[in-house]
DNA sequence: GCCAGATACTTTAAACCTAAAATATTTAGG
DNA sequence: CCTAAATATTTTAGGTTTAAAGTATCTGGC
């Protein structure tokens, strides 16, 4: 084949952007209700109170409601919505720090730890299933290549 | 370098797919933060509203409210408010086809055909801004590789 | 013609989400 | 010390989202 993708439309490059979005959202949303839908039916959890839970288990320390809402990117007022309702459960716990009345701790309880622990076991085996398609190489080369996309779009960068 | 990647650390591949997801999440995330605030900001538009203009706007002949939310990838009862929202701004119209009673044909009003191909193209230019990174190589491949994802992981392949 | 099941849409309840305003507290300048 | 600005969180209003239940209509078997 000396002249490339014959069947390609000579497209602007715009249009091929917005085409990879388009993928990109729906691949997205795909994946998440899916994986939505298993937390629910099966651990009686929902994808919001998970994603706050996998935050928290990373941070032994715990983190404040601002540094929650910036890591999952969303908005502050929502997560304190959330929090309510995993508190409830006894999940996490709000700890206040001696220094700062403002703002307090939030932390996974024993009880929120193991059961994190149990549920993330299985999410990780749903993701790698719905994922199968990519190899190692493949997840690498994707993994590098939408590296820089989140963070400049949002914050980070502006001057 | 013979022994490549000295630094990545040899974890299974499911943890590598799990990583993957993350950043897939998190890049979908922030486009779709930063598209809907413009959205807000410069035409006074939702976000799930212009998705459904935009679906519409393809489909010329209209679509039905199961084709919609099948389409968009959000539930059926979703829909309902945000086609009665449209509705209520005279950019879209349900008509009666005469076969079935159930269903309606949802169509863009000349007015909101008009109004959305303004916004599209604003549109277009923030999604070509934001993808900036990638040339056409680069698109063509990712949208490749995430063309069977969305599809096999809901519904359409159950037997 | 009748009726069981399928299909199309809406409604409901609960959770999520944002932006903006409100509240409380801390910090820094004077 | 006092006060303006910054910071941390909550509250509010409006919209989005889902799952499940409800209503209306259609279809096919009899």
């Amino acid at each position: 084949m000396t002249t490339a993708k014959l069947n390609a439309a000579p497209r602007p490059l715009s249009k091929q952007r917005l085409r990879l979005w388009l993928r990109l959202l729906r691949a997205a949303r795909g994946i998440e209700g899916e994986l939505r839908e298993r937390l629910r039916k099966e651990y009686a959890i929902t994808m919001p109170q998970f994603d706050v839970m996998a935050a928290l288990a990373r941070k032994q320390g715990g983190m404040n409601m601002t540094e929650l809402s910036r890591m999952l990117m969303v908005s502050n007022g929502n997560v304190t919505g959330i929090i309510d309702r995993l508190a409830a459960e006894k999940l996490v716990l709000r700890q206040a720090p001696a220094t700062d009345r403002r703002s307090f701790i939030v932390r996974l309880t024993p009880k929120g730890a193991s059961q994190f622990a149990v549920v993330a076991r299985a999410h990780e085996g749903w993701v790698d299933e719905l994922l199968a398609d990519f190899d190692a190489a493949e997840a690498d080369h994707l993994i590098e290549m939408l590296g820089g996309l989140a963070s400049s779009s949002r914050g980070e960068t502006q001057s």
